[in-house]
RNA sequence: GGAGAGGUGGCUGAGUGGUCGAAAGCGGCGGUCUUGAAAACCGUUGAGGGUUUAUCCCCUCCCAGGGUUCGAAUCCCUGCCUCUCCGCCA
C-alpha cells in the first residue's frame, strides 16, 4: 500500500512515478476524499471529545448527589450528531481505503522505463546456450520417451496443466528441492520454515494478492476463509505481520519449499504444452526481512543465491531487470532469472527476485525498532525464488540431453540421486 | 463432533458501568551507589491517528464486529482464537 501521506503531501509527484508504470492515479478523486476525510475527522474528533467530557461530568454530578437531568437533557442529540458524522467519516475512509489498497508501488528510480517485457533490461549473463551437437528435444518428448511423465494420465486424475512424474524423473524433481534447501539453509543462512498452505484473505491482501488478483487463486469451497498459496512468499512475509521486531533480530531469513496454486486464468494459450505453466508446482522460496536501508543490498545478495542454484547445476541463464510496466503489482524493482531452455531456443523465467520496501510492510503492519527514530518503523521485504523446481526440472532435462533421450544426471544432484549418474 | 472455561500492555496478572489506557509484579531503559558488576534504591517504559513549525492539546485501541447507555475493559449478541474433558483420527 502507497503510504497516505504520499497522497496528503506529493499527489502529482506520485502520480507521476506511478505513471511510468503505466498506472493511472485518480488524483482528483483522491484529492476530494483527502479533504473531506480530513473535515470529517476533524468534525468526528470534537464531538467525541465533547462526550468524553459531558459523560465525565455527568459522573461527578451524580457522585456528588446533584440533579443530572439537565445535564442529559444538554447530551440528548449528541449521540445521533456523532453516530451520523461517524458513519460518514467511515464511508470517506472506505472509499479511500479501497483506492489506495488497488494502487501499485511506485517503482525504484533503477528500474528501467518501459511499457512490456520488451522494454526490459539483461544485466548479466552466465553461460552459453548450450550446443548438443543434434536436435535438441523438448522435455515433453523427453519425457514420455522415459515413460517418466505422463500429461494424459494427469489429465484423467486431474485436467489439464497438471503433470505426473514416476521413476527417476520424479526423484529428480524431489532431489532438486532438497539441493536448493540445504543450499540457503547450510550456506546463505536462511532459516528453514515449513508452513500453511492454505492461507485467509487478511494475509493475501497483506502481501498485496487481494484485492485485485483474486481470479488467480483457488478459493476452497464452503468451510471457512482459506485459499490455496499461490506462493510460499504469502505464508512467510505473513510471519511478521502485525509483529514489531526487535533491531538486533534483523534482518530475517527465511526460506520455504511449498506447493504453489495458480488458477492461471487468463493465461489460456499460453503454454499449453508441457510443464512450465502448471497449476500445481513447487517452489523453493527465499524472504528477506530487513532494515529499509538495506533492502537494495539484500535484493542483490537474494539474487545471488537464486543464481548460486543455476551455477551449481550448471545452467546457462541471463539476468533480467524488469522494465516499469513489467513490473508486478507490489515490487519497486524484481530482476528475473531466465534459463536458456534448448527445447525452446529461448530464455524463460525460472525465478523473480524482487524489493517491495515498505509495501507490503505497511498493508501488513510488518514493523522493526529503530533505534534511530525513538518509534516503530516499518520494514522492508525482499524475496525471490530459489528456485522453481517444475521449471528447474525442465531445464535440466532439456540442457543435459543425450542424444539417445537419455539425461545426464548433474554432478550436483548425484548425491541426492543414490549417485545414479543418467536417466533412461 | 459434544460439554465446559477463558481471551486485558513485551510477559504474568488485578479490574465494583463513571478521570481506567488500565493496579501490581517481572522484564526493558535511564540514574544513584560501586574500581567494575551484582544487589538495593529512585525515575521511566504500549500502539496508531488528528492538529501544530514544535511543545501543548485532542481522538482511537483492553481478541474482532455489532448493540444497550449521557458514559463500556466491565452488560448483551455474533464471529474468531486458546485451554480442559469426552469422542474420532495420521
Amino acid at each position: 500500500m502507497l503510504d497516505p501521506k504520499l497522497i496528503r503531501n506529493d499527489l502529482e509527484g506520485t502520480a507521476e512515478k506511478l505513471e511510468r508504470r503505466g498506472f493511472k492515479l485518480d488524483s482528483e478523486k483522491l484529492a476530494t476524499l483527502e479533504a473531506e476525510r480530513k473535515k470529517l475527522q476533524v468534525e468526528t474528533q470534537d464531538l467525541q471529545s465533547l462526550r468524553n467530557n459531558s459523560a465525565k461530568s455527568i459522573g461527578r454530578a451524580k457522585a456528588s448527589g446533584e440533579d443530572v437531568a439537565p445535564l442529559l437533557a444538554a447530551v440528548a442529540d449528541l449521540g445521533d450528531k456523532l453516530k451520523d458524522v461517524e458513519l460518514r467519516l467511515n464511508d470517506i475512509q472506505q472509499q479511500l481505503n479501497e483506492i489506495l489498497m488497488g494502487v501499485p508501488n511506485v517503482p525504484h528510480a533503477s528500474t528501467p522505463l518501459g511499457i512490456d517485457e520488451n522494454d526490459n533490461q539483461e544485466v548479466r549473463r552466465w553461460g552459453e546456450p548450450t550446443e548438443l551437437g543434434f536436435e535438441p528435444r523438448d522435455h515433453v518428448d523427453l519425457g514420455a520417451g522415459l515413460g517418466q511423465m505422463d500429461f494424459e494420465t494427469a489429465v484423467k486424475i486431474a485436467g489439464s496443466r497438471f503433470t505426473l512424474l514416476s521413476g527417476p524423473l520424479a526423484r529428480l524433481h524431489r532431489a532438486l528441492t532438497q539441493f536448493m534447501l540445504n543450499m540457503h539453509a547450510d550456506e546463505h543462512g536462511y532459516r528453514e520454515t515449513y508452513v500453511p498452505y492454505l492461507v485467509n484473505s487478511d494475509s493475501l491482501r497483506a502481501t498485496g494478492q487481494l484485492p485485485k488478483f483474486g481470479e488467480d487463486l483457488f478459493r476452497m469451497g464452503d468451510d471457512g476463509d482459506y485459499y490455496l498459496i499461490p506462493t510460499a512468499e504469502v505464508p512467510v512475509t505473513n510471519i511478521v505481520r502485525d509483529e514489531i521486531i526487535e533491531a538486533d533480530r534483523m534482518p530475517l531469513k527465511f526460506v520455504a519449499h511449498t506447493p504453489c496454486f495458480r488458477s492461471e486464468a487468463g493465461s489460456y494459450g499460453k503454454d499449453t504444452r508441457g510443464m512450465i505453466r502448471q497449476h500445481q508446482f513447487e517452489k523453493v522460496e527465499m524472504v528477506q526481512v530487513v532494515r529499509p536501508a538495506d533492502s537494495y543490498n539484500a535484493l542483490e545478495e537474494l539474487t545471488r543465491h537464486a543464481e548460486r542454484i543455476l551455477r551449481e547445476l550448471v545452467l546457462p541463464y541471463r539476468v533480467v531487470s524488469l522494465c516499469t510496466g513489467d513490473l508486478g503489482f507490489s515490487a519497486a524493482k524484481t530482476y528475473d532469472l531466465e534459463v536458456w531452455l534448448p527445447g525452446q531456443q529461448k530464455y524463460r523465467e525460472i525465478s523473480s527476485c524482487s524489493n517491495f520496501e515498505d509495501f507490503q510492510a505497511r498493508r501488513m503492519k510488518a514493523r522493526w525498532r529503530d533505534p534511530e527514530a525513538g518509534k516503530p518503523q516499518l520494514v522492508h521485504t525482499v524475496n525471490g525464488s530459489g528456485l522453481a523446481v517444475g521449471r528447474t526440472l525442465v531445464a535440466v532435462m532439456e540442457n543435459y540431453q543425450n542424444v539417445d533421450g537419455s539425461i545426464t544426471v548433474p554432478e550436483a544432484l548425484r548425491p541426492y540421486m543414490g549417485g545414479l549418474e543418467a536417466i533412461r
